[in-house]
DNA sequence: CGGAGATTAGGACAATTGTCCTAATTCTGT
DNA sequence: ACAGAATTAGGACAATTGTCCTAATCTCCG
């Protein structure tokens, strides 16, 4: 399994950047992490928004693969949307700690005003076009793009109170009432 | 309206953290804002901490009179909930282009695993024990702060991806919806 | 008026930042 | 084995950061 030093360094500043965010995160800090000099690093990544958009695009394909695995884990477009509401149950260690990555960068480059800000909140608009989509099957019509914002809202939401309040309970109960009222939208659904 | 100089630096200091982040706002650029000098800002506060400090508590107390102001121009607890919801639709445009003022500090100091972390997170407490009040108003026991959680997690959940999405039909739409749920769960709840 | 204390200006300071350069070292293909 | 390319190390650089100092100016009370 032989990643790239390229690689690598991609890993570490994704990493640092959704622990301290991206302007709290140095050149000098991801070098280290890595355990390269700053002269090697400048040799991959000549600016720190090269580096930004290296993490962006990562971020991107792993987001992509991760749509698709719960495509493929589950049958019905139900159990889909159950999956990414669960991703608030499976991280909520690191959410509690650091927020949600999407939602963190996409704050933190719009207070910037930095021109990678767009291309992050791609991340945001692959979520809601997958559940848009999965709504779609569900049979909502043109309701299907509003519920998709609807569901990433409160997620975001979630995802916010969480890193502030650390309340497990508060994130289970969330959820467990994002599930009931899907599984109560879908039953009064025209396709079931 | 003889404001002092300090009260004049903490303005401009909560301004530009709110519109580019703590970490992104230097003295000089408060000091420029103000059109003092680096020395008698230094007079007046002598580190980065006590100046977000000062900002930090000036928003708790605005807060506060905003929540009494709530309190006095609606004569219903549901009333006093609906005000609260409404910041989102009176600040829409800042929303949309800084995200709330409370959410985005308490994620960056979060990051920075910053001492006024605390401190900032009170100004998230003080809009729950409000809102938990107004639903035990209503009638609504031990289910009153859970309901607090989940109208503030709601709320931050639409900043978030007002700030994202610029999509005002967006903010009115999930508005309308949390209004509708709050009718709806009032006209179900014993007291009413 | 005069002097004490508060306020202000302007700059010094070390540390850190992102960026860049040069010279070694390692790797690759032939 | 060897030339050329890719990679790496180690620092230089100006700019900016938060912090601090000193001296001038203002304010106000006796």
């Amino acid at each position: 399994m032989p990643s790239t030093t390229r690689e690598r360094i991609v890993d570490a500043a994704d990493q640092l950047i959704y622990e301290h965010g991206f302007e709290h995160t140095s050149f000098a800090q991801i070098a280290d992490s890595v355990g390269i000099s700053r002269g090697n690093f400048y040799h991959h990544f000549r600016t720190k928004n090269d580096i930004l958009d290296a993490v962006i695009e990562r971020r991107l394909d792993r987001t992509r693969d991760m749509l698709g695995a719960w495509k493929a884990d589950n049958d019905t477009p139900l159990g889909r949307i159950r999956a990414f509401v669960h991703i608030l149950i499976d991280n909520r260690a690191l959410i509690e700690r650091y927020g949600c990555p999407v939602g963190t960068l996409c704050a933190e480059l719009g207070k910037l005003a930095h021109p990678a800000r767009g291309r992050a909140n791609e991340l945001f608009v692959l979520f809601q076009r997958w559940l848009r989509r999965q709504f779609t099957e569900l049979g909502c019509g043109d309701e299907a793009g509003p519920l998709a914002m609807h569901v990433l809202a409160r997620s975001q939401g979630v995802s916010t109170l969480a890193s502030t309040f650390q309340d497990e309970a508060f994130v289970r109960r969330e959820v467990d009432d994002l599930e009931n009222w899907l599984l109560q939208f879908s039953a009064n659904n025209p396709v079931h």
